[in-house]
RNA sequence: GGAGAGGUGACAGAGUGGUCGAAUGUGCAUGAUUGGAAAUCAUGUGUACUCGAAAGGGUACCGAGGGUUCGAAUCCCUCCCUCUCCGCCA
């Protein structure tokens, strides 16, 4: 959500701020809603302040008194005056807020501009992706694939895109889960392990709800969804809390499963390790000083990025463009792996600052050290990192002429030996 | 899942229809006292919206939502959560 008064004090400003996303937004219906509660509002609190103001004379005068009952014929046509426009209030309040949330969040000054992925910038790339081997294949048709990541099997007890990982396809996904975990505790993130169900508010908090209900499992009766990313519940932590300043800033990160419907995506995109409904990923989450939130989110992609380099795997970073952010973000930067086998990019991080926009819908605040109040503070989050695509690109790219996978050094005191074997 | 008891400010805890945004205590802040501290005393100490240049007003919030009433922390209904006992269970 965005600040009200800034809206109202500087549309025009949101309005070009918006337009740099290539979103279809009415930020007139929401000017326009916003007008219209707060003349209800201002209707119904000097009507209130005539019935407060006769409760207090009331409560003066004797029980039966011709006095008392004047005022009680009086105050009943005020009464049900109240009612009527209390009735109108709410529902102009509603309608506010669901403008309110329809609104994105605005980019940063430093996004650049771009409606389509050619537009983003390339910021910067690491280790050689020209060398591929004579026996570099996607990775689904490695021989013996099928065996350590079971599809079919997965689609005939779940459906398609949950597959089972099996032996040494298990063993590699817990090795790379708990090196993701150590690298991020030591990089002073405080482990969480959260709920993966989460309430509606939560899932508003952070952005999935409203609009995007059909990306998430739900479940029934109880109304909980499956998380789509650790993000969900990690953030949700501190819904509603005001924080010290001095606990600022707070580190966290978490290993989830996640959980995406994913409706629409088709194609190669979908082949193997690429797009399943269910994957373990570490998140990587961080509240801040508002004035902070910059220089953290540099941080934080740094912390992403230094996996990779310790994995050993050739990967790019690139600064979204406008267009390209998603619609609670402020910046975002994805880091991709190169998947050498089937010679593409795969986005195995998302590294975003989202300033105040989650924690307004949160409210997670802060006590400032300057003012004294309570003010929002910044959030941003990162995957560190995803799995599957990561052991695509590991399997992609040290696949070696006898089929086996060499696993990176980094990683080998956490599977146990040198080589993953599909045999 | 069943039965019962509860949910009040940072915390404890009073308040069962009117002057209650809410006693009292603790904590915290500031000041007085002190060489300094403790103790003591005094004052202050929530969030949000809104009007105002400011000073200062107004309104809402006693788990959430709805209802009754001229008036609700207080009465009624629904839901959520916590605790105790029973059942079930990794």
């Amino acid at each position: 959500m965005l600040d009200p008064r800034l809206i109202r004090e500087s549309p025009e400003l949101v309005r070009a701020a918006i337009a740099k996303k290539h979103l279809k937004v009415d930020l007139d219906a929401a000017l326009g809603a916003d007008t219209a509660w707060r003349a209800q509002l201002h209707e119904v609190e000097q009507l209130r302040s005539v019935q407060k103001a006769a409760n207090a004379a009331m409560a003066a005068l004797a029980k039966g008194s011709p006095e008392f009952s004047a005022k009680v014929a009086e105050m009943k046509a005020v009464s049900s005056r109240v009612k009527e426009r209390e009735a109108g209030l709410k529902a102009a309040e509603e309608k506010c807020r669901e403008a309110m949330l329809a609104l994105p969040n605005l980019p940063h000054s430093s996004v650049p501009d771009g409606a389509t992925p050619e537009q983003n910038i390339v910021y910067s790339a690491h280790g050689d992706t020209s060398a591929v081997g004579p026996n570099a294949v996607p990775h689904w048709d490695v021989p013996g694939f099928a065996r350590l990541f079971d599809f079919e099997r997965g689609a005939k007890v779940t459906g398609a895109g949950f597959p089972f990982f099996v032996g040494e396809g298990a063993r590699i996904v817990r090795a790379l889960i708990n090196f993701f975990l150590e690298e991020a505790a030591r990089a002073g993130y405080v482990e969480v392990s959260p709920p993966i169900l989460v309430n509606a508010a939560s899932a508003t908090a952070t952005g999935q709800l409203p609009d995007k209900e059909g990306q998430m499992y739900e479940t029934t009766p109880d109304r909980l969804f499956a998380i789509p990313t650790g993000e969900v519940p990690l953030t949700n932590f501190y819904r509603e809390e005001i924080l010290e300043a001095a606990a600022l800033p707070v580190y966290r990160c978490a290993y989830t499963p996640c959980f995406r419907r994913e409706a629409g995506s088709y194609g190669k995109d979908v082949r193997g390790l690429n797009r399943v409904h269910q994957f373990d990923k570490v998140e990587l989450l961080k509240w801040v000083d508002p004035a902070t939130s910059y220089d953290e989110l540099e941080r934080l992609r740094a912390d992403a990025e230094a996996l990779l380099q310790k994995l050993e795997i050739p990967y790019r970073v690139l600064l979204m463009c406008g267009g390209e952010l998603g619609f609670a973000q402020s910046k975002k930067y994805d880091l991709e792996v190169w998947a050498a086998g089937q010679r593409r990019w795969l986005e195995v991080s998302s590294c975003s600052n989202f300033e105040a926009f989650q924690a307004r819908r949160a409210q997670i605040r802060f006590r400032s050290r300057d003012t004294g109040r309570a003010e929002l503070v910044h959030t941003l989050n990162g995957s560190g990192l995803a799995v599957p695509r990561v052991l695509a690109a590991i399997i992609e790219n040290n696949l070696e002429a006898d089929g086996r996978v060499r696993i990176p050094a980094a990683l080998v005191p956490y599977f146990g030996k040198s080589h993953l074997s599909f045999a």
